[in-house]
DNA sequence: TTTATAACAGACAGGTCTGTATCATGTCAA
DNA sequence: TTGACATGATACAGACCTGTCTGTTATAAA
């Protein structure tokens, strides 16, 4: 068996994640290095290696688990609400507005991520291409279930309107949109 | 008097320009290296640091001159709108709406900047900052002008709503946005 | 105890980055 | 012609980047 994870119990691979997603997310993809990821992690340039076997793959699971955190606290966050779809309607604008508010918060890491990219090939404009379509379905899907009108325009408009307060927190910094969103 | 400059005889400062421009903008600040615009411009690297005495400064220049680019563009696209105040808000959004229908459009570059750039002490979230600022007082002083309720609170969702059409600019791809906006 | 394995430690290769330094070359003015 | 100067060409330093390689140490199973 392994030698214990560095710093604590769980999986070494989750710990690189860890502190993989606080780095990339913090200060950018490409500003930090994979020598600055083992350093902070306080581990082997081997072991990290040997759980991705580059950098663009460390890059694509940082986003993937993002992608599954958020759906996963929106799905918590619902589950508060009452299910009539108007109210879960407004529990994902709620849920957003949430984000919003956290002092970690830095903006969108798909965004972020597609912005630091110029290729249009490369994953992490895929990932950001299925995560906001996946995002805009589930508003459709819940207008419609609302019976509004034109549900498909009101998920389009909602979701630029979403993605313009998550790059206005970027710029302006926490807390300077919530009461505007 | 110094050489004809390279491929042209507009000053080679403008041309520098030119090429930093376009390579930063199309590929990204971090992504593109002075090695890179110097081979482009087809220019020796002491001419670059004659002008630009750092990376840094050489990306501020980008930065502001794409700031003059976007007010000229707006004036003289305001020149052909009727004067009333309502019209030119609405010459305002158009101007929008254009400037996300062009093919070369891949996103805001002052949002771009701030997101390669985590620092919010980094000269480009000062731009964005200053920028944005504009544009929201610009469409505030016209709605006040139109004699329309909350002018503010319509500025500042405006602008949020153009940063979302923005956003969506970048990883959706040119043309769109521009039908929904 | 022996062996397999997971992790650590660190050197290294080959490339890129920014910024400096050196020297050659072309152009204009005196 | 001579000198000033803008520019080109290129080498270089020192740092950083990704990814590989070698060797060591600790743990657990057989």
């Amino acid at each position: 068996m392994p030698r214990k994870s560095a710093a604590s119990d769980k999986p070494l691979k989750e710990h690189i994640l860890d502190v993989a997603d606080q780095l990339f997310y913090g200060q950018g993809l490409h500003a930090v290095g994979i020598d600055r990821v083992i350093a902070e992690a306080k581990i082997a340039k081997t072991s990290l290696y040997r759980y991705f076997s580059s950098k663009d793959v460390l890059i694509r699971a940082y986003l993937e688990r993002r992608n599954q955190r958020f759906w996963q606290l929106l799905e918590v966050s619902l589950a508060d609400c009452d299910p009539a779809p108007m109210a879960q309607l407004v529990g994902v604008i709620d849920y957003i507005a949430w984000l919003l508010e956290q002092p970690e918060w830095q903006g969108c890491p798909f965004i972020l991520a597609a912005s630091e990219f110029a290729d249009a090939e490369h994953l992490s404009r895929q990932v950001v291409v299925a995560h906001k379509g996946m995002v805009c379905d589930r508003i459709s899907t819940l207008a419609k279930a609302a019976g509004l009108t034109q549900p498909q325009t009101l998920a389009t408009q909602l979701t630029m309107l979403i993605d313009g307060g998550f790059s206005q927190a970027r710029y302006l910094g926490t807390g300077q949109i919530s009461q505007t969103f």
